[in-house]
DNA sequence: GCAAAAGTGTTGACTGTACACCCATGT
DNA sequence: ACATGGGTGTACAGTCAACACTTTTGC
């Protein structure tokens, strides 16, 4: 290990998380409330700084537990790196931004002492009614979110936003709110997730779940499969 | 500007690009052989350090231009961050590669005294027919041929391999080369890409470009679509 | 003429969508 | 009974893959 020339440049690396769920039938974020400058009392993703001895995965986790959220992180991808200058005030420093999806099951709001959490609804946090976020973080948050309505299209990962026996309701609900549009006719789209061998895997009771009234619908979990083939596609994609 | 606390961990953050090519029907990437240990006379992917006042598009500009490569580089876009310990004996080091889209005019195969560069056929170097990458750059450079496959499928990327007055056989060869593997019956591949309104734009005269024999082609050029829909998938693909 | 490359036509199978209809439950 | 959510059937339209066929060139 000769090391690298003293003269190189260097950069503080930081792991920033996104991390979804879907609550109440919306698309959430959770997000951190700053309590030091510069920037306090912004909101900003959850992350944590990488030490010489990190790999990524483990900053992502760190950042992760450091929550209180439940090691049941649903899925974990690496998004994209920012770190153009003028990004962050105190310096050179280069953001690796992670998304994850996970259940929601009754994640805490607030997770300890000295970090201040909160869900919030995308849509809000688009339209204004939420909190400024900090440094890019909105601009992370938005291709953090583009990226989860394209992978619903060609993946399986909709099972990550649910706990683990569902209901094709469920999945639909997933979907909704997840693109922020209907999915169109229920009945073509549990077909068309039925038919995909191993998407889903029928689990034995017909369950009661779901809100009073209606018959009751079969419960199933996530299969092995990963990818969708054919795709399921969102309405009136662009075309060309 | 206050500055990070002074006990921050910081990383030498590098850009890598993974340059690809058609040529002569089979996809090459552009590699440069190490003058310096360590990994002395192995090959890496072109890259360049960032330095504080640096956007990463003006690290890959930079690690483009020191190749001589000409400026009317087809498509770049970022592919992922790699940034886990003992990758660079040297120390942490943290590299974002960018996957860019070429075509072949004539690219210089030496470019400079104090560089060599070649272009190396990947199936080759996938064999071992080539020389050996440095550090990470093979998982780098398999990443990056993936996700050029994929972005095959469901963008109009093919056109940026290709010098722009092109033929239907060009683009077919591009994906040919680019899959490696057939895209099927001609004619219908041609369908498919006339029928994506603004993929392709008919230039005036017939070209009488291609080899040899045959019945000359219509010329085309780019269009202003980006998204292939439908897409154009490749043959055979591993449903689930 | 013949082979090669480019392009057009046609057919049959498949797929997605819309919509009508049946099933099971709570009130 | 009836509203509500779950699930099945069906028919039409659109799309795709295979393959036959025509056009235009070089040899």
């Amino acid at each position: 290990m000769t090391g690298f020339p003293a003269a190189l440049p260097s950069a503080v690396v930081s792991v920033e998380v996104v991390i979804l769920t879907v609550r109440s039938g919306r698309l959430h974020v959770l997000l951190a409330e700053r309590r030091e400058e510069p920037q306090r009392h912004r909101w900003e993703l959850p992350g944590s700084y990488q030490s010489a001895g990190d790999t990524l995965a483990a900053c992502v986790d760190r950042a992760i537990e450091r929550l209180g959220v439940s090691p049941d992180v649903g899925h974990v991808e690496q998004l994209g790196t920012y770190g153009d200058p003028g990004r962050d005030p105190r310096g050179h420093a280069v953001s690796v931004a992670y998304l994850a999806f996970v259940p929601h099951v009754s994640l805490p709001d607030d997770a300890g002492a000295d970090v201040v959490t909160r869900f919030w609804a995308f849509e809000d946090l688009i339209d204004g009614y939420g909190p400024q976020l900090a440094f890019d973080h909105q601009r992370i948050l938005s291709d953090a979110v583009e990226r989860a309505r394209a992978k619903l299209e060609y993946t399986t990962l909709a099972t990550r936003f649910v706990p683990d026996p569902f209901t094709l309701g469920d999945l639909y609900d997933v979907y909704r709110a997840v693109w922020g549009v209907d999915p169109g006719d229920k009945a073509n789209f549990a077909r068309k997730v039925k038919n995909t061998p191993g998407f889903l895997v029928r689990i034995g009771g017909t369950g009661e779940k779901r809100n009073g009234r209606g018959r009751p619908s079969m419960l199933y979990t996530a299969g092995p499969a990963t990818n969708l083939h054919p795709p399921i596609l969102r309405p009136s994609p662009t075309p060309g």
